[in-house]
DNA sequence: GAATTAATTGAACGTTCGTTTTATTAATAG
DNA sequence: CTATTAATAAAACGAACGTTCAATTAATTC
């Protein structure tokens, strides 16, 4: 046997990136094997060196196409020039949906980072570090223009971070909670663990944080 | 050549723990080769089989045994009876101390996970999960007196273990911050996220967050 | 000091891995 | 209709894997 009726190789190739997305956050990237990836597919494994020429690489490009995706997505989500309340909640809101909606490749791109060469790794580490500086900016301007209260804005934001994407760990859609809802109490969370405020001086908490007490 | 001189069996499988848990955790499980585990150990591959039938019982082991000790260590430092606050405040203070002290154990338990089989999985996930309910039933507890103002119990317990745990993914020991420095940071953001009180009524907030505004 | 037990080596087993090569067929272009 | 290109199958490669087994030596017991 060779080619097959119908075969296409743009179609091939997107069976394949979908295919492997879901078996590396199931089983893991080494313990994936090709063949396990070209059955999965329908095909059989030299098949997928056809897209692909090694393994690592297509574990790559998973990564950085979603990473690049993570970033385009905040580019589009952004408000342009709004306060660092807003812009907080706009980065919280665009984290959210894009974990839930990429549970998948984004397990993927947490959880194997460590099978990439130094080079790729690196690769990907200055897109979430790019990432992850957003963040930290809004964080500065929010502090500096006394409208959050942070100890420390490189520990609040990776403790954001930790805590927005954690989301992908324990929620399923079409449980208990909708996204919506899910969406709506990090929102309150993260605006109360940062002490958001309209301006300095007025005590009224946000969301339903009142009545708090010193430490 | 057969046993060598000063051999005992006792060391030797000390040995073989600890460096199995930092090759997982560094290479991960399935990249980890017995070989290779054998060479850290200054030993070759059959003999690790004296005290591990499988490579999979020497992970669960390790998993085990985290495990018992995260939940003998909270056992060990929970107050006998006391306010929702302390108690919470006891447990992030725990939580932290023991994550950061066995950072790399804390990942392999965290992420081989799918390396289990189903039941020993199930063991596992009892364990965690018992751990878990402890900090549910704080925040609920706390709730239910009104010093916490918490959407949802279960959402609010992940969030914040997620949070919590998330610090061995960027902390390292005698960088910028001091483990009790951090520890500070954690609890106060801890107990601004939960909107903790000391009694309704009051307007001091806890740590920094003053002057929030409703949502 | 002989017998027994504990600890380990070295070699080998069958299996599976990622990958390459070659052949073959489907689709497309002239 | 023929030539070319695209997409695949089938088979094989050497290497590495987890694991087993028999032999060997150190430590301990009697």
């Amino acid at each position: 046997m060779a080619r097959t009726t119908g075969s296409d190789g743009e179609k091939t190739e997107a069976a394949v990136r979908e295919a492997a997305v879901s078996l590396i956050a199931r089983l893991g990237y080494e313990a994936m094997s090709m063949r396990q990836l070209a059955a999965e597919v329908g095909v059989q494994a030299a098949a997928l060196y056809r897209y692909f020429p090694t393994k690592e690489d297509l574990l790559f490009t998973l990564m950085r196409e979603h990473m690049e995706g993570l970033l385009a997505a905040w580019s589009a989500a952004r408000p342009a020039a709004a306060d660092p309340v807003s812009r907080l909640a706009a980065y919280v809101e665009n984290h959210i949906a894009f974990h839930i909606e990429r549970r998948h490749a984004t397990h993927v791109s947490n959880m194997e980072l460590r099978s990439l060469s130094h080079e790729r790794l690196t690769q990907v580490l200055k897109m979430r570090t790019a990432y992850e500086k957003e963040l930290r900016t809004i964080l500065r301007d929010g502090a500096e223009a006394g409208m959050f209260s942070i100890d420390d804005t490189g520990l609040t934001a990776m403790a954001l971070i930790q805590m927005m994407t954690g989301v992908i760990v324990w929620f399923r859609p079409g449980e208990r909670l909708s996204v919506a809802e899910v969406t709506a109490s990090y929102l309150s969370m993260t605006m109360r663990l940062v002490g958001a405020t309209i301006s300095h001086g007025t005590a009224r908490p946000y969301g339903r944080a009142r009545d708090a007490v010193a430490l």
